[in-house]
DNA sequence: CATGAATGAGGTTTCATTCAT
DNA sequence: TATGAATGAAACCTCATTCAT
């Protein structure tokens, strides 16, 4: 199992003092803000703490290694865009396909954008140990989401091929990333999340439509 | 400009002996392998020298630095890429539009499957330094390539919108990559083939068919 | 002086309350059980307090420092050993020469098995600061009850050279050391004992039989 | 198998040219310096390398990490002790009893001096990791050596007990060990060699001659 | 040209100790 | 008194880079 390649990144110990909870998400800030300003290889434990305010000493308190304080940055982030997609696809059932393919897309693009530093962030570090783990489980989740979703589409002939949803997904974070990486204006966003709504929606009509 | 950081990391000199071109060539194929197999901050100049086969001084006399070894390796694979994709744009002019997306969707697949092993290491880099601004030129390139073939297309009403391109070229590359990623079997890549190719080919149609 | 040194690592505070006494010992013992499950360079203060089921504080009350803790073991443990011997040799006084040594030998080799596991935890630390100087005390201490006891043999013809009871304790301890560190079975024990009984009988009779 | 752990402490390299050779074996003569005027504790490798006059990164091209330090040295000693004691008993053979004992005793403690320095540093460091493995190397070859001495001795009535030659090196080592770690002066070095001939002989006579 | 020994700044991590709660 | 969060000096070790041979 990748189960204990994960554990190892796992935050050392649950701060039972409320100081100490605010020291845990003060660190944790602080990485994506040091990810941001200097990049992932001048990422240095040193500098997180200065960042963060406090001594090295408390961070390695609460993070065993390096890699976790990369690793929890990436697993909250990862759970946010999660919950928000699965809550989005429960609540789209049963409607027009066209419809649903909006609010997910929709869903998708806002509550990336909604943390875009993060998400910035994230692209560097994430092929490191651990990063592609967790965005396997995030993968399943979503395609599990999305399935379900559809099968509640009324106005879907069949359902699409198995490897539609995961292609729909794999355009979707691609051109989100491109995006992103490339400095996103809002009105670029605007543009984005249309056209992306369009592409899924033109694709997946296209791949259930047995044109294929 | 960028042209300062990317000068920077230009190979030392042109190799005039025949015999140094085949170890510049050597270095360059073991930072794959390194890369590949021991993971970017695993990647050192020493290891790379002696996978390579030669001293460290020696990769030293043909590249500047160790970060203008992933720089060449990036620069090359990316050429490959663009040289394709344009060549066969060139020739796919005049041709229906859906065969234009085949044709370019398809040698796109094929150049990157060729090299699937340097792709996917350099998804690890790409990031850093020098990365983003290589990939902004060839993008720009395809871009171009692209809309002067679709200009040519004898059966579309109207040009696309001029985002329509940058935005499956994202899907694309993005789709590309997490399939790489994921560890591409001969099989997972005919059906990516014919499925990037359904998406480009509907995503266009609707994006040029006025109904956005 | 070598008291300074010594005074330096005292306890920091007698317990005069029931319920500090037996904090105080609790430590002690997991300073013995950290020393020997974690090797001597993985004995922190931490760790020590966690085993003994206090805070690092606590233990600091008790406690100026780190050495103190290994001190504190060390000096009871050699405590109890002169302790031990000393008594044995008063009991041996006017006994012949071969049942003094018997005697002596015995309770030495017993003393330190009833509580092996802290003796061969000490040999870890005992080079360091504080050790030597204890040590000295100890022979010190030894060396005369020994001697005193032997002045009483009423078998023998003259005192042995000075050097003797030197000797024989270094042989002693030197041989006690060897055997627990390898791991001593029951069986073993046994063996030593009788063995270390005659090694002293047999070089004391030799050291003062005019032989040398 | 023992082995494994202690090939971690190998050499990392060894050195083709002769200024590397140099470099060992400063760095090896520095570590017994900074162990015999700093203490095992105050031994860092920054501190070695300084002494050695070399910086820490050339330390660590030789050795992979601190521990290897003292293992080399302790393990250099070890050796030269085996060899001296092995090629004095292989003479002795054939010689009376006391004579053989005689010969052994004094290369052992002959020996010891010569690098009483070393032979003292090494007190603080052997029951480190790996130490212990090294000692019952040797220990095992000095059983066997002057086993295989002892069988030829022409007066001797009955071989020793199987305990009893464990017995006197235990005996032996113990008692240098007390005197060396004193700070033995030449006289006392001169005493300690005559009573150690003494012990042994009279204990292995005692030993063989059935009173036991 | 090639080699590989040497460098040392800088990174990660530990742990004895203090002190506010 | 007990707690445990915080500290930061200091340890270990790596690796890009240079340069004498």
């Amino acid at each position: 199992m990748a189960t204990d390649t994960l554990t190892a990144f796992e935050p050392r110990k649950t701060p039972v003092q409320e100081r100490a909870a605010v020291t845990v998400e003060a660190i944790a800030e602080a990485t994506v803000q040091v990810l941001l300003t200097h990049g992932s290889d001048r990422l240095t434990t040193t500098r997180v703490a200065e960042r963060a305010g406090v001594s090295v000493g408390t961070l390695y308190q609460y993070f065993p290694n390096k890699h976790s304080l990369l690793f929890a940055v990436l697993k909250e982030h990862l759970k946010a865009v999660s919950d928000r997609v699965e809550v989005t696809c429960e609540r789209a059932k049963h409607r027009p396909l066209a419809e649903m393919i909006k609010q997910m897309v929709e869903a998708y693009v806002d509550v990336k954008m909604e943390r875009s530093d993060i998400a910035v962030a994230l692209y560097h570090i994430a092929p490191d140990l651990g990063g592609p783990a967790l965005l396997k489980r995030v993968l399943q989740r979503l395609r599990k989401a999305i399935k379900a979703m559809l099968e509640t589409a009324p106005d879907m002939t069949s359902q699409p091929d198995k490897f539609a949803v995961e292609m729909m997904l794999a355009a979707m974070s691609g051109a989100m990333r491109s995006v992103l990486e490339a400095g996103a204006s809002p009105a670029m966003m605007r543009k984005l999340k249309e056209h992306l709504v369009l592409l899924c929606q033109s694709y997946l009509a296209a791949a259930t439509g047995g044109r294929l």
